[in-house]
DNA sequence: CGACTAGTTGAGTAAGCTCAAAGCCCGTGG
DNA sequence: CCACGGGCTTTGAGCTTACTCAACTAGTCG
């Protein structure tokens, strides 16, 4: 697997070879984190940046009543915490879906790779990416029915696992159940399986074994409204479809 | 009024004199913005940065289907986007809901700013503290029924005006239709009418003449399982209350 | 072969929506 | 000073979407 935080990052703008090198670098040292497990708890005051290279995790926040809202998917090439330099404490968890590599990143190596102008930019873009998507996440939730919603959740990881070279021929390993999907799309999970079933019947999707492919891309993407706008892929980006048709 | 501004990055860390008085030098220029006009429309690539320094203004966006997601109140003492420096174009609008006195800031002020270390901090502090607002606003629509949707808003607003002053006996000045609401919370207007008549018969709040006074805030906060930690206020911070009792 | 987890189905219910009409407030112009 | 108009709020009625509860099925793993 070539490295997600160089694709991703590059994706926004092409590394010279010595910054390339500094953020291949950091990647070296990850860990092992097995499915459901926390990376972070809410309160916590971390020490290091966690980076995914492999794995789907999840930002979420427990409320009182015991239901989960879930915010954000990190997958490989994302950041869980660049907050961590500033905010006292987390104000939500991060917790793993299945097995993930993660790195530790001290702070100290953070500030390092921001003296480099170019990663600094990228840094900053990719937290910028992260805050537009939850803009639209608040929008798919707020005003789209649940069918669309869905769609469009799944058209983002389509798009976004594409960046980072995890879909082919338009499918892609995707490990949640249809609980976690109800955390994430404010649904009950009685209500995603229909709507599973609908996404199904219109042969825009299947989704089976934790394998979902995307039947039918414009028509999905028609059908949930989805402008990938908002993930703010750099125009002159050369698009990196592994389709080998 | 005292700067808003320096009220609510203060409220984060306290500058010391040389930081302050850069920062009150800014809010100088400023200019006034009638009510429901655009500050910067979808697509545009603004050249200044936006500070808001009176006034109530919004970040939204239009759906096909005619409707509208707000995400974000931006309120005085707010920037409207730090973005600015690296994304293309705007993914979203921004508008003012009542009349605003607004700043136009050149990026190079910015920079300038940044280079004060205790600056730099805070501006990061509070692009943080929005995002984690919007997430606490996905949490509040994807997992709360419509009465607390709305107690938690109102909740917000209270704190976040508190912060920087337009707060006075627990009544503030909201300049805001039920429609306004509506596109807000993500229901309909007809439903947020319903809510506030909840509301008030509850005696948690008065809203009149687009003045909101919350007589209940133990109460409305409890109801709503509204928590101020993700406003990520400093402890230490001296309570700015301005109730004169 | 249990036991557990995840997915599926049905039936009844409830939250919130739509449509439509009426009332209220306030500014404007006669 | 009053009539008019427009925007906002309120009300009612019927409908839709999505929820809850409960049972049942299908894999999976020891």
């Amino acid at each position: 697997m070539t490295d997600a935080l160089l694709r991703k990052l590059g994706s926004f703008c092409p590394f010279n070879p010595k910054d390339a090198a500094l953020l291949a670098g950091i990647t070296v040292d990850h860990h092992t984190v097995g499915a459901h497990e926390d990376i972070i708890r809410e309160g916590e005051v971390p020490r290091d940046v966690h980076l995914i290279t492999s794995g789907f995790a999840i930002r979420y926040k427990n409320l009182a009543d015991g239901t989960r809202q879930i915010f954000a998917y990190l997958l490989p090439g994302d950041f869980c915490d660049l907050h961590v330099f500033i905010l006292d404490k987390m104000d939500h968890g991060i917790a793993t879906l299945s097995p993930c590599s993660v790195v530790d990143i001290p702070r100290d190596t953070i500030l390092r790779l921001t003296e480099r102008p170019a990663i600094a930019r990228a840094l900053w873009w990719a937290t910028l990416v992260d805050e537009s998507t939850l803009r639209e996440a608040l929008v798919n939730i707020g005003r789209r029915r649940a069918e669309e919603r869905v769609g469009h959740f799944l058209c983002e990881l389509l798009v976004r696992l594409e960046v980072v070279g995890l879909v082919s021929d338009n499918r892609f390993e995707l490990p949640l159940t249809q609980a976690e999907l109800a955390d994430t799309m404010g649904l009950s999970t009685v209500h995603i399986n229909r709507v599973l079933q609908f996404l199904r019947g219109q042969k825009f999707i299947t989704f089976d074994r934790k394998s979902l492919a995307v039947l039918d891309v414009d028509g999905l993407k028609r059908f949930s409204g989805f402008d990938p706008n908002y993930l703010h892929l750099a125009p002159y980006r050369t698009k990196p479809v592994m389709t080998p048709s």
